[in-house]
DNA sequence: TACATTACTAACCCGCCAGTCATTAATAAT
DNA sequence: ATTATTAATGACTGGCGGGTTAGTAATGTA
């Protein structure tokens, strides 16, 4: 057997097998929860499998959590639930056109939400919500509910500064996230919607939705 | 005890207990997994539940088909694969322009899958898929590749007959099937996409985006 | 060094479910 | 009517996984 190596600090043989950091714990479960529940799914991800890539045992996890659910709810607060009082203050500060506002959202969105892990976290309530419905709810009222909020409140902007038509506010809002949607099952979904080794950039499908749903923002609506 | 209802013929109590229908029990199997595996998800749902759905007892399942994987993939080939064949053929017989076959299309898929339980399937290898490699796997083969290649051939006539602008047709499926994707989920994904109680015509949102996608095909692409 | 506290673990419990098999009874054959 | 065939059953098994707990060892205190 080789010697050991020091891969990383997480790795490292220094750390004796039963060191007691109570204040870490809570971070890295969830670190690894939000990573095993966006590959496996909810249902699919084992419990002692989030506790061993935490680098505890399955008795620790169940002393920070109550429970897997618990422990799923509190990685949706803080890696969605918990960031839309940033994403607001954002809004309100906001001091450009609302076509701007619109293409700046949707950027951003990609950068910190989309292209990350986290937007696991959403095909994954899409996926499994009927099987949990008490997730389903607390996911609900803590990001679709504020999301939806805050896009309408973009679209509002638009109309009372005269940049977009009159449109219903309550519908147009799905016309912003289809493609959103749309881009987090690519990524998350194996091949079953995206046949493999065809280039798809999706940067560039989000700036091309953009557009095309500002010029029909813009433009007046018939009837 | 309150005397024997006649409900239905399922449950009708002249059929005795034990009636042997060899012919027939394939069929309805398939029927109760397929809604039931729409309903729940692959891994949620029980065989049991499947068999008793159908009137017959676990056992009986385990007598027809292998093992739930092979009874998925035969809803699989009933209700998808196996109707390919005759999609192919109504291509070939379209008389019309590519434009109004692109709109046939689109609402024909609406009728016979979008809007039926056969859309589930779909979301819930988008779901599922990555738990399930092997079923991953036939979906991609006998649906994924079959699918593209009929939204290929389309795009492919209109650019011959000189009614599409010459566009990455690899690239431009993904155009058409990502409204079509977003549909599947908004019928099959509890309210974690779209909120509850807000009017959504799935129909006129199809239509919507079919007449946006031919006016994006239709006009020369820059670069 | 002795003792108290508590973060952590390992082994355990229990309910669930895919798949099996010996048995039973509906039908066909003679 | 008797026997043979086989569709159908339901009790059973074995493994898995969420959650528990008795005990262990790291740390603090004197």
């Amino acid at each position: 057997m080789p010697a050991p190596r020091f891969l990383s600090d997480k790795l490292c043989a220094v750390r004796s097998k039963r060191e007691r950091r109570k204040e870490a714990r809570p971070g890295e479960l969830l670190d690894a929860a939000l990573e095993l529940f966006v590959e496996k799914g909810f249902a699919a991800t084992r419990s002692e499998e989030v506790a061993a890539r935490a680098g505890v045992s399955k008795g620790t996890l169940f002393l920070y959590f109550p429970s897997k659910e618990e422990l799923f709810k509190a990685v949706i607060t803080e890696s969605l639930a918990g960031r839309f009082t940033e994403w607001n203050a954002e809004f309100e500060a906001f001091e450009g056109s609302t076509p701007d506002m619109l293409r700046y959202c949707m950027r951003n969105w990609w950068e910190r939400v989309g292209s990350t892990r986290v937007s696991g976290i959403t095909k994954l309530m899409m996926s499994e919500g009927r099987n949990f419905p008490e997730l389903a709810d607390f996911y609900q009222r803590q990001v679709v509910q504020p999301g939806h909020a805050l896009l309408r409140r973009i679209l509002r902007r638009g109309i009372e500064r005269g940049e977009f038509a009159a449109v219903d506010v309550d519908h147009a809002i799905y016309l912003i996230l289809a493609p959103m949607i749309f881009l987090m099952l690519w990524r998350h979904s194996a091949n079953t919607c995206v046949d493999p080794g065809i280039a798809f950039d999706p940067e560039k499908y989000l700036a091309l939705q953009a557009e095309t749903l500002l010029h029909g923002l813009c433009a007046p609506v018939p009837g």
